[in-house]
DNA sequence: GAGGGATGTTGACACTGCTTACTTCTCGAT
DNA sequence: ATCGAGAAGTAAGCAGTGTCAACATCCCTC
């Protein structure tokens, strides 16, 4: 009966998963400011100072997760390109705003100036590789393409940032998608 | 000799501008999560509880500062529209994108999603004037003049966001100002 | 000049991130 | 099989924070 009494392991097994998955949880909830690890310890159901095991503080944490969405967004990001659409460049545009309005808190966490502030090298290189793709596609040309490029990414991303904010209001019965898709669309 | 002994008098005078003043200064050197009320008060050198009575609580003293940063927004905006400029669209993106860069700190606290969590009425009436003057000129004319002009704000803000991220690096030797205009003058 | 309201101070509470010293468990070398 | 090194988790506590209630002080009006 050495492990038992309780059903927990006295080992968690992966906590720093579950810590990351709970932190997730917890952004989307409260956001950024209401993510503490100690309510996180709690959650996940251990102590208060078990997440620096895994974590050299609060700020290492929010990279770790912010990293994490880097990765995800360039997983979409090459699934796109992969799927080489007619037009990749407004293909990819679809895919940045919709992971950035399916992926609020994220989102928000990923370009946070909190953490660029104190820049951790992981996020800076996360973010790289990130935009990897799109700074091939953007650079590729001559330097009026880089311009038209660098113009529409600025255009989407503000789009985004827009959206997330709910400082674009739809018109009564005006489908989302489709406004999106006529932005992108306009040149 | 009732007021001296120390040089400070009891009373400050107008603590309420002083504490903006001050926690302007803060903001651009330390960031949002670095202005403290404690430091904002020893800054100011009052007592720690003092500026209670001016601001019900932290979150109202960043709203204060934020809405500031509108009506200075507001007063740019205008003054572009005011000057009749020959391209109103295009001077009021280069206008747009040049108050962020000048007040990055502000814009960003503008924007803050940590304000905009608990929605106090003061921050989106402030925003919503700041931007009267780009829906007046965004919403004047048919829908498709809509998509046009949203799709102008979007990249404006864009640029203007990924600037302030330092996301946009500057090829050697070009200047920042002919790169917004060349990149605002994209169609 | 004596209230009275506004302004600032003091002291304390609950909470946070973070650190240190300690216990408990796992696992590989012997 | 064992035993010791080190990983994983615990408990206690530090300094600092936002916030509040009670008290002190000033200015202004009647």
């Amino acid at each position: 009966m050495s492990t038992s009494l309780s059903n927990a392991p006295y080992h968690h097994g992966n906590l720093r998963h579950a810590l990351l998955d709970a932190a997730l949880l917890m952004l989307q909830r409260d956001g950024e400011a209401g993510l503490g690890l100690r309510d996180l310890a709690r959650a996940v159901g251990v102590s208060p100072a078990a997440p620096y095991r895994h974590f050299d503080s609060r700020a290492a944490l929010l990279e770790a997760l912010a990293v994490t969405g880097f990765q995800r967004f360039t997983a979409a990001m090459n699934a796109v390109a992969a799927s080489q659409p007619p037009d990749l460049l407004a293909a990819m545009g679809q895919a940045y705003v919709r992971f950035a309005l399916d992926n609020a808190a994220l989102f928000r966490l990923m370009f946070s100036p909190q953490l660029k502030r104190d820049n951790r090298p992981g996020l800076r290189m996360a973010a790289d590789a990130a935009f990897a793709t799109l700074r091939q596609v953007r650079d590729g040309d001559s330097a009026s393409g880089r311009i038209a490029a660098l113009a529409a990414w600025a255009k989407v991303h503000g789009l985004a940032v827009l959206l997330l904010d709910g400082q674009i209001a739809l018109q009564p019965g005006e489908d989302i998608e489709a406004l999106i898709g006529a932005i992108i669309g306009q040149h």
